[in-house]
DNA sequence: AACAAGATTAACT
DNA sequence: GTTAATCTTGTTA
């Protein structure tokens, strides 16, 4: 029987991000939107290194109304609007003054699946109906509207830790997808992945399903 | 004040 | 494989 805590607040101190990004998989996403509770397992990330990575929207500590909450204290999320229709959910990391975040991707739908059909409008939830950063917030109902507020279990965001683990040799790390305009960075390792069916198995011998 | 581009998705052919 | 949908943001003038 798998055992979720609240996530320790020093975790998202931590200066190494791509190392955050990695160790995120497998741990308990939950949100919970006027009373609506639902949760998902992570299954993919990407590291953003603020000041030094040409992908992320804080290089060279580009500092605007839109990258503020980046430069918070870790530990709250950074949720902004992609193509003018997708929000994208981000784990901001690092103290106080680096803006360092952890771009949520993927998710294993788990826990509220009658929320989540009501919220997609459809009939069945399936395994890769979380794959994707635009389904995530879809999925778990999160909107610019929550951009900046803090992860704790009384927030409309929360992350919960516990024993259960992917394995290395279930996990995939490849360029971040979407950042060709990034010069040499586009190509920097910072994407972690397990496929959803691949995913949803292991989680199905660790009883968590 | 105007404009180009974007950490995407679903529905096409 | 291609493309439309859709709008905020940051930059330039």
């Amino acid at each position: 029987m798998i055992k979720w805590e609240n996530c320790n607040p020093d975790f998202y101190q931590n200066p190494d991000v791509v190392s955050i990004a990695r160790s995120m998989l497998g741990m308990k996403l939950c949100s919970n939107v006027n009373g609506n509770k639902s949760s998902g397992i992570i299954i993919e990330t990407e590291a953003y290194a603020g000041a030094s990575d040409r992908a992320s929207h804080a290089f060279g500590n580009r500092f605007t109304r839109r990258t503020s909450t980046m430069f918070e204290a870790g530990g709250i999320v950074y949720i902004y609007l992609c193509y003018g229709i997708h929000a994208l959910l981000n784990i901001v990391t690092n103290v106080w003054g680096i803006p360092h975040a952890v771009l949520i991707r993927g998710i294993l739908p788990l826990d509220g699946i009658d929320t989540m059909k009501q919220r997609v409008e459809r009939s069945a939830i399936l395994v890769n109906d979380g794959f994707g950063p635009g389904k995530v917030t879809r999925l778990l109902g999160l909107t610019t509207a929550h951009n900046g507020i803090s992860i704790n279990s009384d927030s409309a965001v929360s992350l919960y830790c516990s024993n259960f683990r992917f394995d290395d040799s279930d996990v995939d790390i490849t360029p971040r997808i979407g950042v060709g305009y990034a010069a040499e960075d586009a190509l920097l390792p910072y994407r972690f992945v397990v496929k959803p069916a691949k995913a949803a198995s292991k989680a199905k011998e660790a009883g968590i399903i």
